[in-house]
DNA sequence: TTCGACGATGTAAGCCCTTGCATACATACA
DNA sequence: TGTATGTATGCAAGGGCTTACATCGTCGAA
């Protein structure tokens, strides 16, 4: 920076104004001033940009994974948005490591480089939360909605997409031939899928009995081990099921295919997130749309905001879903 | 630190070893400087520590793209092994924005944040190689291998596993009637594989026509295209198929289906990649395995030794490709 | 007893920027 | 011509840490 003061003629002060405040300077200079940087090849340091400014173009997001349609998706969406931004995303998850319980992000004390940070909270984590919370930075939260109201968060709302699949099952299907497979129970996406999933029966008059929730995982095995046990005994009629993803629909055709079970004749299935896997199926999957590059979009964005103004009030922005209709579900 | 450095009565530089060079201090001082953290939540200030040493603990990692199963495994090996090391991964994707040709990590120059860089190079690309080679910075290219042998790379052998592939493909099916489709013709890998695949026939002296090597694209649509293609004039007799990745050879499966091509009877398929889809689709699809995480993690390791010892002489990594049997084509 | 060596700690010089304040000059107005 | 404004620049004080070098006991050997 000297160096290119000497060249351009000018104290550091004005280089620096060059580069932060080009307004304030001379045109002449300006351009004397960049020239010199050119010649120079002049690069800021950023280390010591920081430790003056103490401001960070790094934005720290934590997911729990960072495999898979669904969350490299949202990834995507959200690392174009930090781009955008004039960002660069930082990325753990928390499979990661863990070994002594920290997140990856606060093992070593990266956290001091970032500026605020994302965490995906899909079930009841303490631990995580508190961590994540007790790091005193601009946080947003995805997901979870346990901690009060006192914090950024996006959310999905999981209840109109549900709500048009049910619909839209319950048009060929009796309530009580009706079934959700959810992930983990905790889940809180998988929970409020499954509440609305038993206000859409009650809606028909129909009591849900536990026998039509069923709890599993996110994955290709329990949708196609549910398949047998929904196929176990059979009765004649076609049955309609909601899964909680993709995957688990995916699942579930694939192992009611193996039993000679017809889709959409004797089964009707409704998957959600519509990844990419949905179209690839045949047939193709009906799914319940959730905006997965939109809401690490929103969460980035909303966490720039509060990094920009620390004490604006706690917002929520609710992103939604919507039915897909595909194949698998008995076209329309 | 100044604080701890009081609360602790040692000086800074005291406080200082105690974090960095902690057999330098006495036990005891050690123990209460420590104490004096802990009850000042002391964190040194990143920036500062950048400052002065000149260390990172940041690496930069440049792909394609970052969603699909290929990457995202790429990534996740690369991402855990980072954490071994003690480092954190700043990911980049070519499609980012680069609206003015820079790649997304020069764009803010990050760049002086991360110790080293590595690139994943599919096809020719001068400007990606000049801008990645220009930034004076520890590099590691991965695929490429266009620019002689002063840089660390990674490389994927594909010769081994398309060899056992065709192998395998021909033990049931004749040359003449054996298909490679690639992606685009320019990337590296597709090239490699075309190869083999032609020096494979050769073998069995038949001499490669142009139209049993075709390019196109890596995706599902590619391969759907292509079925039609191959399936438009059928003759009797099955024909073997090299995929160069598993989207091709899923989109080929599903448009063989939809031509009521029987699987394997009429058509032997082997994917390339073997991702999660190959073992998602019915019938499974036999898949060359390579090893992404192992690449992403590899390259990530390699980078390390570089940024601690610049002057060490460049290494190629090479990792190996095989066969994995399974349905599509013809079970062994 | 004296000296050298060594272990533990302190002193202070950077590392490279940003920015509040001061300065200097030019312009505009009275 | 004198003064108030404004614009363009320089000066210099940090910002928080690391580390070469200096200092100071202490202990063992001569």
């Amino acid at each position: 920076m000297e160096d290119v003061a000497k060249v351009a003629v000018v104290s550091t002060a004005t280089v620096s104004r060059v580069l932060n405040t080009p307004n304030l300077v001379a045109p002449e200079t300006l351009d004397r001033v960049h020239r010199a940087i050119a010649k120079l090849g002049y690069r800021p340091n950023v280390f010591a940009q920081g430790l003056t400014t103490k401001r960070s173009f790094l934005l720290g997001i934590l997911l729990p994974d960072i495999h898979g349609e669904f969350y490299s998706e949202l990834l995507r969406g959200a690392d174009a948005e930090a781009r955008r931004l004039g960002y660069h995303l930082l990325v753990g998850s928390e499979g990661g490591d863990g070994a002594d319980g920290s997140l990856p992000l606060f093992s070593t004390n990266i956290v001091g480089f970032i500026a605020g940070l994302a965490v995906m909270i899909t079930e009841p984590n303490e631990s995580l939360w508190s961590q994540a919370h007790g790091a005193g930075l601009p946080l947003v939260v995805i997901d979870e909605t346990l901690h009060g109201n006192g914090v950024d968060r996006v959310l999905v709302d999981n209840r109109a997409g549900t709500l048009q699949a049910m619909e839209h099952l319950l048009a060929s299907v009796p309530p009580e031939r009706c079934y959700f497979l959810g992930g983990p129970k905790e889940n809180f996406d998988t929970a409020a899928r499954a509440k609305v999933f038993g206000e859409a029966l009650a809606a028909m008059g129909h009591r849900t009995s536990t026998d039509q929730v069923r709890y599993g995982e996110y994955s290709v095995a329990w949708g196609q081990r549910a398949s047998e046990q929904l196929f176990g005994k059979r009765t004649p009629g076609p049955i309609g099921v909601l899964a909680a993803n993709d995957e688990i629909a995916f699942g579930l055709i694939q192992g009611a295919k193996d039993l000679g079970v017809g889709i959409p004749t004797d089964l009707r299935v409704v998957g959600f997130d519509d990844t990419r896997l949905a179209s690839l199926v045949r047939p193709q999957l009906s799914s319940v749309r959730v905006p997965m590059a939109e809401v690490g979009a929103a969460a980035v964005r909303m966490l720039a905001e509060r990094v920009r103004d620390p004490s604006r009030a706690a917002t929520t922005t609710t992103l939604s879903t919507r039915l897909v209709i595909r194949g698998t579900s008995g076209a329309a």
